[in-house]
Parts: C-alpha cells; structure tokens; sequence
DNA sequence: GTCCTTGCAAAGCGTTTGCACAGAA
DNA sequence: TTCTGTGCAAACGCTTTGCAAGGAC
C-alpha cells in the first residue's frame, strides 16, 4: 500500500471506518477500475448490511479528496482506480473493462492552442483484452 | 462537407429524411460534440415536431454506421462527433464541452503488452477552454 | 398493401438526494 | 447531547424500449 490508509483519513479528517477501509483496499487491489456495482457486490459478503448508497457516499468522498480518479465509461457507468502514479489506459471494447498500462508518452505542442489552459493529458487504446481474445 | 449526405444514406440504406439530414449537419457544423439535448433543442424550432426519441434514434443509427462517435462526459451523458480524420481532444473541466485539437501523436510500445489487440489510441486533454478561463 | 420513419409514453439503469436511525465522542 | 457513518426509499437524468400512427413506395 503506498500509504497507510489510516493517516489518509485523518489527512481527509474522517474517520477510517471498516466500509471505507474495505472499499478503499478493494479498489486498490482490483485490476480493471471497478464500478459502484462490482464493489457492491464484492463486499456485500464481507459486509451484508452494505448498501449502494454507502458505495456512492464512500467513492464520493473520496473523489473529493483526490483519492480516487472516475473514468466514464460507454455505459454511462463509472469505473473507479486509486490516485497514482501516472499510466495509461486500455479499454476493452468487449467486456469493458479498464486496465492500466505502462505511461504512454505524448508530445504535444501547447503552442498549437494558445488559448486553453492544459492540466492534463491521457492517453487510451481500446481493443480487447486477453480475456475476451480467447472467445 | 466531406461526403454527400445522400450518398452515405445510400451506403448505409437508408432514406436521407430532412430530419436525419438536419441531425448530421447539426453535429457536423457544431463546434462542441453536442450532446442528444442540445441537438434537440437547437433543431426543435426548425423541426417543432422533432422528440428526442428521434434524436437517439437517429444518433444510434448514425452511430452504428461509423459515422459517429460517441463520447462519454462526466455527466454520464454522451456527446457525439463526426468520424473523420485522426485528431485529439480537449475536454474543458469546467463546461464539460469537447474541441477537436490537432492530433497528438504518441510513441506506444506494443510489445509492453503483448496480450491485448490494440485497434486504436487516443489522445486527451484535460484544462479550461477560452470562454471558461474568461470568468 | 408493406416497409420505413417518427414520436409519445413508459421503462430501465446508474447515480444522487432526503431523511432517519444508530453509534461514537 | 451533538456529530458522524450508514442505509432505506424515493427522486433524478440520460437513454432505451414498446408500440402505434402517419407517410413513402
């Protein structure tokens, strides 16, 4: 973990309760950015009083504390993966899911559009993963 | 225009109807990937009758034909573009709408993920448009 | 007549909101 | 007590579906 969940809910000033630990580790160790449907049904085991509501206040939170990134996705669904390091993305046009991949290296002139502010960049690829090339 | 209407209708099989032509002309002059309501109500007083059933009946078409894409906002609301020449995007963080920008290449290695088919890329970025960096 | 286009109404689905209850401080 | 965390139920917003009416051929 590349930093203790603990001390970064007190840097958020909440308290880490077990629904929040279990929702943040469960995102942390997911390999393809889960959505608010597959936390939900991967803790409800674990956690059986959990509701949607809670997996929505949780992921929210810590949206707004830049925990979390939200990737939209062609559902009209999010997908959700820890603030980390950066990387790029490949998107499975079959199964949906997200995976992350070595950083990707753009060279963009900022001159070509001297009149928007840029913060950020990213970069996809879409195809399909090795789980759907093997149906 | 890069390709008569007509002829894609052709192509696709389809009647080139006023209202499927005034759909296409609108998400072709538009500057901002329209979203299925603004295309609705930019076209309701030209086309009073027109319902936003149509809009995505029409969107989809077009969509199935590769003659649109769709992108997914942070809304999770989708805003539609002509497929056309490779070019990168510029999503305004403020005002959710989206520019064509010069395309920006990357230099990806496929090799770092030998297990997926890649069919496309893309390029985003992420900031303030013009307009919104005024206020 | 048949087929295609359009659009009203309703449903679907992911997400958010209102609000209340329980537990911690 | 007051504040925080949780969760049921309902609302919300974008999109899709069912189906029927009108027009083209």
């Amino acid at each position: 973990m590349a930093r203790n969940f603990t001390d970064v809910c007190k840097s958020m000033g909440i308290s880490p309760s077990i629904t929040r630990r279990m929702i943040y580790e469960y995102i942390e160790n997911a390999k393809t950015h889960p959505t608010a449907e597959e936390i939900y049904r991967s803790l409800i085991d674990t956690l059986p009083t959990l509701s949607k509501t809670t997996v929505y206040n949780v992921v929210n939170l810590f949206l707004e504390n830049d925990l979390l990134i939200a990737i939209n996705t062609s559902n009209n669904e999010k997908r959700y993966e820890l603030m980390h390091d950066s990387h790029s993305h490949f998107i499975c046009k079959n199964c949906n899911k997200i995976y992350d991949i070595p950083k990707i290296s753009t060279s963009y002139n900022a001159d070509s559009i001297p009149d928007f502010r840029i913060d950020n960049e990213e970069v996809n690829l879409y195809g399909l993963c090795p789980e759907c090339m093997k149906k």
